[in-house]
RNA sequence: GCUGGGGUGGCCGAACGGUUCAGGCGACAGCCUGCAGAGCUGUUACAUAUGGGUUCAAUUCCCAUCCCCAGCUCCA
């Protein structure tokens, strides 16, 4: 047991402090990640800020939170409808492609998914009510264009999040497209008027023929399902300005309340020492990375393990290590239904203790997961070493094994690794024929029958509890 | 150009200014094993970009230089 109430704090990009974590509602967060534009299917730099919100989420819920999730899914926008022009299908088709390849991602990573995805084209009219209100507010206005506009010169406290000053921005292309629309060059849309190009996406209504603008649609829908202020709000250091920084204008010049208690940002991947980039040819989607053998979960643990606020190098040389990792893990986990049973005169309790409190300190430090692994890696190899003693007994293993398991609820890298597999008939006869060798110092026979096994994707290791048989993927 | 974040061993990555700079992976050696696997132990001789400065003490603070990345362009 803890001494100490342990208490969570995030580094919050508002503030850019660390700062305690309190909800609003004891015992329950509510928040809200910015999800996928479905134009195509998702990188691994996607999934860097996906998996960091599952860690947040996770953490979050081992602590005894109860979490509800929203993430949106941007199902309009101008490349999905280029997109889906270019290949001569309707909007919808296109879209619901991508997302479905996405679930699809996200679950190959073993992520958990949100309580709802709402989509962008299911809340225009909530959109449509947010805009009359910001209208009405005297927030927004009518361009020239039809266009809908956010004027942020009224909204005194723009910038707020992205410490950008709007007199300092630079003036970019932007300014010149615009110019002529909008009254001033960072005013945004909050509702485009129909062209030409947009084809056949369009809707009709109250604010005149057109489509929703980007930020809106977080704003909305973050508003219909977890109300005008809510805890946690997460994304791309990429989304902070401008995307936040708008949310931010419309929510409270809606509302007059304050939007989000809590902004984290996870920092960008960078591939070899590059920015991923198609050009430099360091650029990898999921699939991509699975098409060549990697194990998804390899690819889990590596993003998982170094800190969301720091910009991190994937290798496929760290990618390799990773798999090793989380082999050490579930090997680990294995050798723990083995444990003979003697005690080990509360060693292993002390062990657990000790992982516990270090682990969660670590993690509840604004998710320091290298030092939450530092300390779950040095616990394995205590472990370990009592395991080679033979002295730890059969409730002893089991309660480590409940901790790792409850470890995992957090990491989500090393399953079960029980036994429901199945071992075919064959390979169950040639390790009996395999032990009969043995037992007869037949040792070329047995050595023979290993490697067959291993043909057939079964491991077979010789332990001083008898042979043990694991499973391994087949290339 | 303006603003911000970084450069730590073969690789990936931690580290309130202070005992020998975590941990994982890799390599090598040893123990264990019939052999292997798993596991354990040790090693990987000066790893903190470079040059200064502050300090009794700097990976940590300050300055300069080089390099990488990001925001200012609806790209996580």
């Amino acid at each position: 047991m803890t001494t100490a109430t342990p208490s969570i704090s995030f580094f919050n990009t508002l503030t850019r402090r660390k700062e305690k974590f309190t909800p609003i509602e004891k015992g329950k967060v509510q928040m809200y990640t910015c999800g996928p534009t479905v134009y195509d299917y998702a990188h691994i730099g996607n999934f860097r800020a996906f998996l960091f919100e599952d860690l947040l989420k996770r953490w979050l819920e081992y602590r005894g939170y109860t979490v509800t999730h929203v993430m949106n899914l941007t199902d309009v926008d101008d490349k999905t409808i280029r997109g889906s022009q270019k290949q001569q299908i309707p909007l919808q088709q296109y879209t619901e492609h991508y997302a479905k390849a996405f679930f699809e991602d996200s679950k190959a990573l073993n992520i958990k998914p949100a309580n709802h995805y709402p989509k962008a084209t299911s809340h225009i009219p909530e959109m449509v009510a947010l805009i009359k209100k910001l209208i009405k507010n005297g927030y927004a206005y009518k361009g020239q264009d039809g266009s809908i506009y956010y004027a942020i010169s009224k909204f005194k406290n723009y910038g707020k999040l992205s410490h950008i000053k709007v007199a300092e921005l630079k003036a970019g292309a932007r300014v010149k497209t615009d110019e002529y629309t909008k009254e001033e060059a960072q005013d945004f849309a909050l509702w485009k008027a129909w062209t030409p190009e947009d084809g056949d996406v369009f809707w009709e209504t109250e604010l005149g023929k057109g489509r929703p603008g980007w930020h809106i649609e977080c704003t909305a829908m973050s508003m219909k399902y977890l109300g005008e202020t809510f805890d946690i709000h997460c994304g791309g250091i990429d989304n902070m300005f401008p995307h936040h920084e708008n949310e931010i204008a419309q929510s409270e010049a809606a509302t007059g309340r304050k939007f989000v208690n809590y902004w984290l940002h996870n920092e960008h991947l960078l591939v070899e020492g590059r920015k991923m980039a198609k050009k430099l040819g360091n650029f990898y989607t999921l699939r991509d990375l699975l098409g060549k053998g990697y194990d998804p979960i390899a690819i889990r643990y590596l993003l998982l393990s170094s800190h969301y606020r720091a910009q991190f190098n994937f290798t496929f040389e760290a990618l390799d290590a990773a798999g090793a990792a989380v082999e050490r893990l579930r090997n680990f986990v294995r050798r723990l239904q083995d444990a003979p049973g003697k005690g080990s005169g509360g060693k292993v309790a002390e062990l657990l203790r000790g992982v516990q409190l270090g682990f969660g300190e670590a993690a509840d430090d604004d998710l320091n997961v290298s030092v939450a692994l530092a300390v779950l890696f040095d616990f394995v190899r205590e472990v370990n070493v009592l395991l080679d003693a033979g002295v730890v007994s059969r409730s002893e293993a089991d309660e480590v094994g409940a901790l790792m398991n409850r470890f995992d609820g957090v990491l989500g890298v090393v399953g079960k690794v029980e036994e429901t597999e199945t071992l075919p008939k064959e390979a169950e006869e040639l390790i009996e024929k395999r032990e009969a060798a043995r037992k007869a110092k037949d040792w070329a026979t047995a050595d023979a029958l290993r490697v067959r096994l291993s043909e057939l994707g079964v491991v077979v290791e010789d332990t001083a509890q008898g042979v043990r048989w694991r499973l391994v993927k087949q290339d």
